[in-house]
DNA sequence: ACACATGTCGTAAGCGATTTCATCCTGCCG
DNA sequence: CGGCAGGATGAAATCGCTTACGACATGTGT
């Protein structure tokens, strides 16, 4: 560009370090020479860059006359700004990370297809990791979206590493637990209560008049989600001094629908008098014991009363349509990503009441048999 | 750290430009001095910011006794790398971008489950934006996702905005196209032949004796893969002579259950003779299909065989189970993820052969009435 | 013993934006 | 007409990390 420079040194030969004039070292450019930068906006709008800057950024800064040459030079140069600097120099990325277990359960899938939709009328952009109820996947996940400069971290459920959870405390980093209450934490939670859920369901059923009853649960280890839903159950069955035999609970090791079949052959082959209630901790597992519970020439709800949990869109096309729990994920994404934008843009961290978790009568239960 | 330095002019009341030596300016921070970097990394292990740098990201460079007091001191700080700083220098982002219509479908949700999961593997981040069939929304996004510096991006079915491809062009930002054979734009696609699928059930139909077609579709503008299931159904037919009459050609409002159950309705509810077969675009209107069938007491496949796409995992489970195609979503998260390193850490850009779009044959379809 | 690889490490120049200060111009008031 | 508050701009310092180069210490072949 300046063929004029000859006081630099261009043998890399020459003497090292010597006196002279300045030593005047260049360097070889490591950047893409064809990618557009601010400078180039800045030179072909005739400004300086701090111009641009305020003109894109802070329009109301800067004369009109300015900012339309500026526009019309990024407009004329296709120019994108770089996310990494913006992020640098301003400590500010406008990216949200979510954390949940997997993309494969129709709620959650709902949940974060509708915070992205929220955050993106923002101007927000969505990362996403999926990590199952492995703590290792959370931690990786966890840092990674940190060291990418997420401004804020949503969780599915209290149950996190508490690696996790320190790191974000020392980075500062602002999050909400959904799918939950804050009973153990005391963290802002933007959830609805699993175990009051689970406990209004089972005492449907009570009601009705069963006395036997069964479940079927997904593992459990790190979802504290599962574990309400279980203990909000088992607890009101005790208050009715009522308890599920051993042989008549059961472990789906799948959580999806052929999970739910398995777990009612299960329940149904073993010893003891058959249940007459099926509590399932989900609507995958519940529709598979309905399906399977069909194939059987069993019938719900004469013979036996089956609730599910989550109430997905396939729930209440069923047949019969299944009993179950409403969980409101359109909602529960439509608030968090109302209360992230709170915490980001207002600096307000206070969230929002708890959802509520309706019971969803249908014709999957009734009385039992005995009763009729 | 180096109290001697008395050079500095600690008082900022001080002699604004004078004479003197050097004027030496001073700034205000604008950083969290709270924050820990590199260079406090660097101060603690008593080596310079390249070695530390080094160590972390190229071991094999620098001595094993170098290596270990870095990571002690990286440990002992609880550093974490500051993303953006790095993916500045370096160029590099790590992150993914992948634009899908909606999280909704479980296909896409499966495919975006899967991805995630293995560049989560290789330490890649993923970027997610539901846009819908909206062109605006694909255009927003994608310059957002683009601006946020991904390496690659994944974009469902190839009728894209032609300013999001320039863009992607001129930028030269690599990416795939999924759900789709590379037909009109050229560009490098992983995925299945919706015609030809399409075309194959169809046959399936014809060659069970069906002559009277009926078809669920739900709106297809910015959704080529919609186009064409319906074209290949439309071409298949017309090979044996057959239109599908417009009034029983159901154009779904909705693309889930409740749109196939309406579109049921509608098509029986059209003058002319009734359809033996039903042809629905993907298996949530195939399902709704179903379901209304059995609740109007049209006995499936008795009076009238349905054919859905996608096969979700409700498909095999319904009543009757769904014939359908078996879009392998899965499969194509893990296609795509490997092409995408394959891309990024080796510089081969050429995608794998078609993915196999099998027909899953099941209950919901046998011969017409009049030919039993 | 000398020239030349080779292996380690430190110095400091970027990466492409934002933002702090300082400077320049006007307009207004006394 | 001098002084001054304000509004627009520009020059230049950062932001935190990577990496091109140079310097130095060893090892090797002749």
């Amino acid at each position: 560009m300046s063929p004029a420079k000859s006081a630099r040194t261009p043998q890399p030969t020459a003497a090292p370090p010597p006196a002279g004039g300045a030593p005047e070292r260049r360097r070889a450019r490591r950047t893409n020479p064809t990618a557009v930068k601010l400078d180039d906006v800045a030179r072909v709008a005739g400004v300086s860059t701090a111009s641009v800057s305020r003109a894109l950024n802070t329009p109301e800064l800067v004369s009109p006359a300015l900012r339309e040459r500026v526009v019309k030079a990024v407009r004329e140069l296709n120019w994108v700004p770089n996310g990494p600097a913006k992020a640098l120099a301003s400590l500010r990325t406008r990216t949200v990370g979510a954390l949940i277990p997997t993309l494969g359960h129709q709620n959650f899938a709902l949940l974060v297809d509708t915070l992205q939709r929220e955050l993106g009328k923002a101007r927000y952009t969505l990362f996403i990791g999926c990590v199952d109820n492995s703590a290792e996947l959370r931690i990786q996940q966890g840092f990674k979206m940190v060291e990418q400069g997420v401004e804020f971290l949503v969780l599915v459920g209290e149950a996190q590493p508490q690696e996790l959870y320190d790191m974000l405390d020392s980075r500062n980093v602002a999050h909400v637990i959904t799918y939950a209450t804050s009973r153990k934490t005391g963290r802002p939670c933007i959830g609805f209560d699993n175990y009051d859920a689970a406990f209004r369901i089972t005492g449907h059923l009570l009601e009705l008049g069963h006395t036997n009853f069964a479940m079927i649960a997904p593992p459990d280890q790190m979802n504290d989600r599962i574990q309400q839903r279980i203990a909000g159950a088992r607890d009101r069955l005790a208050q009715a001094g009522i308890a599920i035999r051993p042989q008549h609970f059961t472990r789906a090791d799948s959580r999806a629908i052929e999970g739910g079949r398995m777990g009612l052959r299960a329940i149904l082959a073993a010893p003891g008098s058959r249940p007459t209630a099926l509590i399932c901790a989900n609507d995958y597992l519940a529709s598979g014991a309905l399906i399977e519970a069909r194939a059987l020439g069993i019938s719900v709800p004469d013979e036996l009363s089956v609730v599910g949990f989550d109430d997905t869109e396939m729930s209440a096309h069923l047949d019969p349509p299944l009993t179950t729990i409403r969980v409101p994920s359109r909602e529960l994404g439509e608030e968090i990503a109302r209360h992230i934008l709170r915490v980001l843009e207002e600096g307000v961290n206070k969230p929002p009441p708890l959802l509520e978790a309706k019971l969803v009568m249908r014709a999957s239960t009734a009385p039992p048999p005995t009763q009729r």
